[in-house]
DNA sequence: TGCATGGCGCCGG
DNA sequence: ACCGGCGCCATGC
């Protein structure tokens, strides 16, 4: 399997991802603000596959490579022109549990936003608010999967692993502000 | 197995 | 409104 590094500029700063497929249908792995974040990802891919490797036999090659396509929409969903990137998304790593959080997150509509124990509950567990936050925390591909969405039940903006300031950007860019 | 650590939630003071 | 405390739950070491 080939995945593929790399990094562009943008209106929020320096974007990292990590990404396989085709020029036309790319799935992206891994998105975030530091280089340092997208290395200590390919080390779970790797930690993770270690143990798959011993049945599959398969392995990677990672290689810096450009996705045209992910850029574009990156860069148009931040100039306003689409509310959705529509990027295709693959989970290498992560349990199952935050796999089901990441995926419950991914469905808050542009605009609008959660709680973490709503997530929670969309993740097949009520009370989970807490571990719901720990996962949203590994969420791999930020804005794609809109974490930045959910904020704590009483309306407060609550944390974000890429800081607090940005969350706060990001929900701007919707039209929710705090001022605060 | 146990224990500490979180992007939480709720209730008192 | 701002805390502190306590309960909650999934992970990692």
């Amino acid at each position: 399997m080939i995945l593929h590094k790399a990094k562009f500029h943008t209106a929020i700063g320096h974007l990292y991802y990590l990404w396989t497929g085709t020029g036309n249908d790319p799935e992206v792995i891994f998105l975030g603000t530091g280089s340092k974040s997208l290395d200590n990802h390919l080390k779970q891919i790797m930690a993770v596959s270690g143990r798959a490797e011993a049945e599959t036999g398969g392995s990677f090659t990672v290689s810096e490579k450009k996705s045209p396509l992910i850029e574009k929409k990156l860069i148009a969903y931040f100039k306003g022109a689409i509310k959705d990137t529509g990027l295709k998304t693959l989970f290498m790593a992560g349990s199952r549990f935050e796999r089901r959080v990441w995926d419950a997150a991914r469905k808050i509509p542009f605009g609008e936003t959660s709680s973490y124990g709503l997530i929670a509950a969309a993740a097949g567990s009520p009370w989970a608010g807490r571990a719901a936050g720990n996962a949203l925390g590994k969420n791999p591909v930020m804005i794609i999967i809109p974490c930045h969405r959910v904020i704590k039940s009483d309306g407060s903006c609550g944390g974000f692993s890429a800081g607090p300031d940005l969350k706060k950007k990001l929900l701007e860019l919707e039209g929710i502000s705090y001022t605060t």
